[in-house]
RNA sequence: CGGGGCGUAGCGCAGCCUGGUAGCGCAUCUGCUUUGGGAGCAGAGGGUCGUCGGUUCGAAUCCGACCGCCCCGACCA
């Protein structure tokens, strides 16, 4: 492979180190992932920015329907008395919901909400559907768009309409349950770290940053290139709270009547705007090659009559990989010069572009250059098809590899409170530091450093150790950092 | 919601101070020549200057209000 990386930069984007903010956004516009509408947070998807979630989407779907779960679809507008009927999930949720009051020129007997979560509008449901323990366990799924009322939007990371899918399950016994959360929390864990080549700390949230509602809540947490953190996923175990709040009730075993336990969870369109901010560079988007709508991109050179040698030979390697189940595509137009293409096709995050001309066709090889590295080398055609595909293999590999690695290189294990207020004011990342358990410490943490308690994580240590902030005695160790 | 910045062609900007025919680059369209890292020449199209109001013979320009976007902070997936 050539050593040398000459290829100019990107002079149309934002460089990550001058405002990363504004490279972000440079990135989902002009890689057309999605663009601003009239409406203040409400984005559009365009195609491209839509085909990477329609992958994400069966990678996942795949997964959710792999443990026995099914889908179904519930209303949009949920009545406003049945949001109210969890007391502390209308807490958490009225400030951030829209209301409909009309229906055409009549004025609504009974305000509908926009859903900012199905909790209510399924649980209703539950309680219509479970009245056995052989009702049991439901386990639905619903992918849908939910609204919240944001002050700040940013696209994908932030909006007031986002897609996802958020499962509503629910179960015999506490065990059952518990066991759900962890099992979908695992779930999203495989999925991001396979698919979307983002590494995450799975752990526990901590009782001021749980779920409206919730008994406990887990997330799964990345590290975006700016050294902030991102909550990629959640799963709540809402033990019996909602079962009573709406009545979900059966007859057990026992013969006696009682309440389910019940789980959400969910992952959204985030998910996009944490694949941007984890592997993109300052020429553009890097796309993992499982979640790239083009794993591969032909650039054919235009030389003498092109059109009759070098065409048909790009159109053959185009049929050549699909056969092989590549997602490819042939980039023809003659309106562009080939430097162009290679800019718009980095910019736009394939993770392999094919160079093809008359030269490689006299020595039966292409070009073949990987975004990751920007690397280009020479690939004989014969067995071009294997060779992408193991490159494909390897480029997945080595972007997981070097999140890890930027993750790994951005976290910080603090004993003492200076050294955590150091540690966050220097490079920005994860700190590790032991916690009491206390809200007080976790909101004075926050006040002094902006840091938040990212979460728990199940593999931290379990070592007892002191109260980073307070030197009260802690049972194990809590991720903090900056976060979107 | 607080502090700061910006709204002029699809994008990036100049013009505003000192009121008087709305400009530049990129992009777009046509044609020809080109094409191995964002091609060249020639021609063309495109803007109620964010919105509303005020001052004035006359407002992109001066004044006021509002709206939107971005950045930095408090709340959230």
């Amino acid at each position: 492979m050539a050593d040398k990386n000459d290829a100019p930069q990107n002079t149309e984007i934002t460089p990550q180190s001058k405002n990363f903010s504004q490279w972000y956004l440079d990135v989902v516009l002009r890689a057309e992932l999605a663009d601003y509408t009239e409406v203040k947070g409400c984005m559009a998807i365009r195609p491209y920015g839509y085909a990477i979630w329609e992958l994400i989407t069966q990678a996942l779907d795949r997964r959710i329907k792999a443990t026995g779960h099914v889908n179904a679809y519930f209303p949009l507008f949920i009545p406003s008395s049945l949001l109210m009927k969890e007391k502390e999930h209308v807490a958490g949720f009225a400030p951030q919901v829209a209301w409909v009051t009309k229906g055409g020129d009549e004025e609504l007997a009974e305000p509908l909400v926009v859903r900012p979560t199905s909790e209510a509008i399924i649980g209703t449901l539950y309680a219509k559907w479970i009245k056995s323990w052989r009702d049991l366990p439901v386990l639905i799924n619903q992918w849908a768009n939910v609204v919240r009322w944001e002050k700040v939007t940013r696209p994908f990371l932030r909006t007031t309409e986002f897609l996802w899918q958020e499962g509503h399950t629910a179960h015999e016994t506490a065990e059952e349950a518990q066991e759900e959360t962890l099992k979908i929390l695992a779930l999203y864990k495989d999925c991001l770290e396979t698919e979307m080549a983002i590494p995450v700390i799975d752990g526990e949230k901590s009782e001021s940053e749980k779920f409206a509602g919730a008994a406990r809540t887990y997330s799964v947490e990345a590290l975006m290139g700016d050294g902030r953190a991102l909550q990629a996923g959640t799963s709540h175990n809402l033990g019996q709270n909602f079962a009573k709040a709406f009545g979900i009730q059966f007859q057990g075993r026992d013969k006696a009547l009682q309440h389910v336990w019940t789980t959400s969870w969910g992952m959204t369109t985030r998910l996009i705007g944490a694949a941007i901010m984890v592997h993109g560079d300052d020429n553009g988007l890097i796309l993992p090659p499982r979640i790239a709508p083009y794993q591969v991109v032909i650039v054919p050179i235009p030389r003498g009559n092109w059109q009759e040698t070098v065409l048909p030979k790009a159109r053959e390697i185009k049929q050549a990989l699909e056969a092989r189940g590549i997602r490819v595509t042939l980039d023809d137009r003659d309106s562009y010069s080939p430097g162009w293409k290679f800019a718009e096709w980095e910019l736009r995050g394939a993770p392999v572009r094919i160079e093809i001309g008359p030269k490689d066709i006299e020595k039966s090889a292409v070009m073949v250059a990987r975004r990751d590295t920007r690397q280009k080398d020479s690939l004989a055609m014969d067995g071009l098809a294997d060779a992408i595909a193991g490159r494909l293999d390897e480029i997945q590999k080595a972007l997981f590899d070097r999140a890890l690695k930027f993750r790994d290189e951005h976290t910080t294990r603090v004993s003492s409170y200076d050294e955590f207020k150091a540690a966050m004011e220097g490079r920005p990342g994860f700190v590790i530091a032991g916690w009491c358990g206390s809200a007080d410490c976790e909101a004075r943490i926050k006040a002094d450093t902006q840091a938040t308690l990212r979460n728990i994580p199940f593999g931290g240590a379990k070592v007892t150790g002191v109260c980073v902030k307070c030197g009260q005695p802690s049972s194990g160790e809590a991720w903090f950092a900056k976060a979107y």
